[in-house]
DNA sequence: GCCAACGTTGGC
DNA sequence: GCCAACGTTGGC
């Protein structure tokens, strides 16, 4: 099993949001990044546990924990003029961007800020502390996965 | 709003 | 295929 980091702006779309859904299931869509796309496309799997990132907000941490439940599908926002992440370039054919399913999965006790994850010396090898990374989903190891849910006191069952 | 660190585009 | 210009991301 993959561990996963996902980005999102809590603006757009949050944690809280995703627990809203009735299903608290989400089409996590929008990923124009080709390097994304592979990974979904090639390693993301149902059944693979994420965190839930809270990006460009006024305190950027881990909000949650979430499940993929499907593997990679086209995303129909590509196909829709009145969608901000339609492609023009993309056809029903051959799709260009996927996406995956994700899911509500566990609640953390705290809330996770990027400033903890900087000062935890174990956690050097999280790609989203180093510089100039900017992809919307990063793997990440088992090992640290694990120590952020223990970090956020993620509440099990 | 700034700007570093990318990724993408397009002229050649 | 090179690379300059441009666009985007995201912390600060």
């Amino acid at each position: 099993m993959n561990h996963w980091l996902l980005k999102s702006e809590p603006d757009t779309f949050s944690f809280d949001d995703l627990k809203k859904r009735p299903k608290k299931t989400e089409p996590w869509n929008g990923v124009r990044n080709y390097q994304v796309r592979n990974m979904m496309r090639d390693d993301m799997k149902p059944g693979d546990l994420g965190l839930f990132y809270h990006s460009s907000c006024e305190v950027p941490g881990v909000a949650g924990v979430v499940r993929l439940v499907s593997s990679a599908k086209p995303d129909v926002t590509q196909f829709d003029p009145k969608s901000e992440y339609y492609d023009k370039g993309s056809k029903k054919d051959e799709p260009r961007w996927l996406l995956v399913d994700v899911a509500w999965e566990a609640d953390l006790k705290n809330f996770v800020t990027l400033d903890q994850l900087r000062a935890e010396p174990r956690l050097a090898e999280l790609l989203i502390l180093r510089r100039g990374n900017r992809l919307s989903i990063t793997p990440m190891s088992k090992h640290d996965f694990d120590l952020i849910c223990q970090m956020g006191g993620m509440k099990l069952g």
